[in-house]
RNA sequence: GGCCGGGUGGCCGAGUGGCUUAGGCAAGGGCCUGCAAAGCCCUGUACGCGGGUUCGAUUCCCGCCCCGGCCUCCA
């Protein structure tokens, strides 16, 4: 089985055939480090943790690398506009994308790299594109000179002078004089009270495109497997990444893969994001709902999807998740001890589901097969092939990071033990008043632990109970 | 205006030139239960509109309508 990724230079499924056999190497762009993450940032954090995940579960070494911007113009305006340093603003901001992610089991990247890190490589390699003719300074500024880029708009099937025609396809913000409408700045000169870095071209800083050229080629080398990015980046971004990586005499990225946007369902139907005002934060759905509901919720549509964002959303990840955790939890209760038995057959429908482009929607319905077919099992009692179900049931959601035992364990403060004594207490009365058939004292025991948020269920093997 | 992507049953959401036509939620029926809860079984016959290709199209082609993304910072 090989994995085949939608390429977004091809636009086709192709196989990922990784430069170095066994060993995969993926950059993506990570944020902004200008204000707290909403869920389209963690949308995208989840779709690209399944495939990293998926690469690992498929026996691959992966290098993982997602860089943080921590220096920009609306970085710099925010914090001008605030009362701190921009590098304040810039760190604060990156901690709670990394508490974002965090929450929602995203593992780590290999490698963070950051902009102000990377100020040496990036001098660097502006230098050697101006060496071999493909930009050249103007008033503090450097500019990629498009027009001798070979094939730009190959890759978001752009057209330059279809692009030169749209007045909206000018960069905005520069200084020097450009040569094409089409240029754009590699390195900006610096302007009264902005950071700057010294260059051979004077005080400034990166462009924006220029720094992920760089620090993907600083970890990952000239040439490398995947790049990776949300669908707003396909253009300019990741076009003008191309270009001048290749100017440099870099082959760059061999894939790229992109994953849809988050809209916003009512207001317009349009992408979430801080500039239209339409986002939700992700400090504010977990406030609402657990973690794991809310990886649920952003991460069971297809990765290339559009995945709209509604009041409904959250509820029906609660509902759907909620199955799963059930079937876990009743199985691993029943089976606590027992050795697994005869293997069951999901597997391999999950497997098949992720090799074809990441199906996480299939891969989850070979899931609630299993979850099925494990709730058949418990029902007739047969702890061996349960124990077996669920073995393949929870190897399925690790991928996912969506096991309920081993992600989302329950936390420090845990009751359990001490809400199972004092649950055992009024079970015991109710079974007396049952014994006698007094159904309605063994109501009034169960309605009030209801009241109290705890459910009773009567099972063959006696009474179990859980938080509604 | 240019370049992309999409419109699937009550809802979410896959997928395919015909075959048992995903999965979840909700709904109805049944089983289990003292009653519940949880679970299992069964049921619904959907693919924006109009043409075309085809023995046959939801799936391919053309046109139209509608929605979203990009062309400006953006996951």
């Amino acid at each position: 089985m090989t994995l085949r990724l939608h390429d977004t230079a091809t636009r086709a499924l192709r196989p990922l055939e990784p430069l170095q056999p066994g060993r995969v190497g993926v950059y993506t762009c990570g944020p902004t480090v200008q204000a707290r993450p909403h869920v389209g940032h963690l949308r995208s954090a989840i779709a690209l943790d399944v495939l990293h995940r998926w690469l690992l579960a498929s026996g691959y070494e992966v290098v993982f690398v997602r860089n943080v911007t921590d220096v920009d113009d609306k970085i710099i305006h925010d914090a001008a506009h605030g009362d701190e340093p921009w590098w304040a603003l810039a760190t604060r901001m990156e901690r709670a994308f990394t508490q974002a992610y965090d929450a929602v089991q995203c593992l780590p990247p290999t490698v963070t790299p950051r902009v102000t890190g990377s100020i040496p490589s990036i001098t660097a390699l502006i230098e050697r594109i101006i060496d071999r003719g493909h930009a050249y300074a103007s008033g503090g500024d450097v500019y990629l000179a498009v027009r001798t880029a070979e094939g730009y708009g190959a890759l978001s099937g752009q057209d330059p002078d279809a692009l030169r025609a749209s007045e909206k396809a000018v960069a905005h913000g520069h200084t020097g004089e450009k040569r094409d409408p089409l240029d754009f700045a590699l390195w900006k000169a610096a302007k009264e009270g902005e950071p700057s870095w010294p260059s051979p071209w004077g005080p400034g800083r990166p462009g924006w495109h220029i720094e992920c050229s760089a620090m993907a080629v600083d970890v990952l080398g000239e040439e490398f497997d995947l790049h990776a990015g949300g669908l707003d980046l396909v253009f300019p971004h990741h076009e003008n990444e191309v270009a001048q990586s290749r100017c440099a005499g870099h082959p760059f990225a061999r894939h790229w893969l992109h994953h849809g946007l988050v809209t916003v369902a009512g207001g317009g139907g349009e992408k979430m994001s801080k500039s239209l005002g339409n986002s939700t934060t992700v400090e504010d759905v977990l406030r609402q709902v657990r973690p794991q509901v809310l990886r649920y919720a952003l991460g069971a549509g297809h990765y290339r999807s559009q995945l709209e964002w509604s009041p409904a959303t959250l509820g029906d990840a609660e509902a759907a998740y909620g199955r799963i955790e059930t079937f876990v939890r009743n199985a691993t209760e029943a089976t606590r001890g027992v050795q697994p038995g005869e293997s069951q057959a999901s597997w391999a429908d999950f497997a098949a589901a992720l090799d074809d482009d990441l199906g996480v929607p299939q891969a989850l319905a070979a899931v609630h097969t299993g979850v099925r077919a494990g709730n058949a099992l418990l029902d007739a009692g047969d702890l061996p092939r349960l124990a077996a179900t669920l073995a393949d049931v929870r190897r399925m959601l690790a991928v996912l990071a969506l096991d309920p035992v081993e992600q989302w364990p329950a936390g420090a403060s845990d009751l359990t033990a001490v809400v199972d004594a004092l649950v055992a207490i009024a079970v015991e009365a109710r079974a007396d008043a049952r014994a006698r058939k007094d159904w309605e004292r063994a109501d009034a025991v169960r309605d009030r632990l209801k009241a109290s948020g705890i459910v009773l269920e009567d099972t063959p093997t006696g009474v179990r109970w859980r938080l509604s």
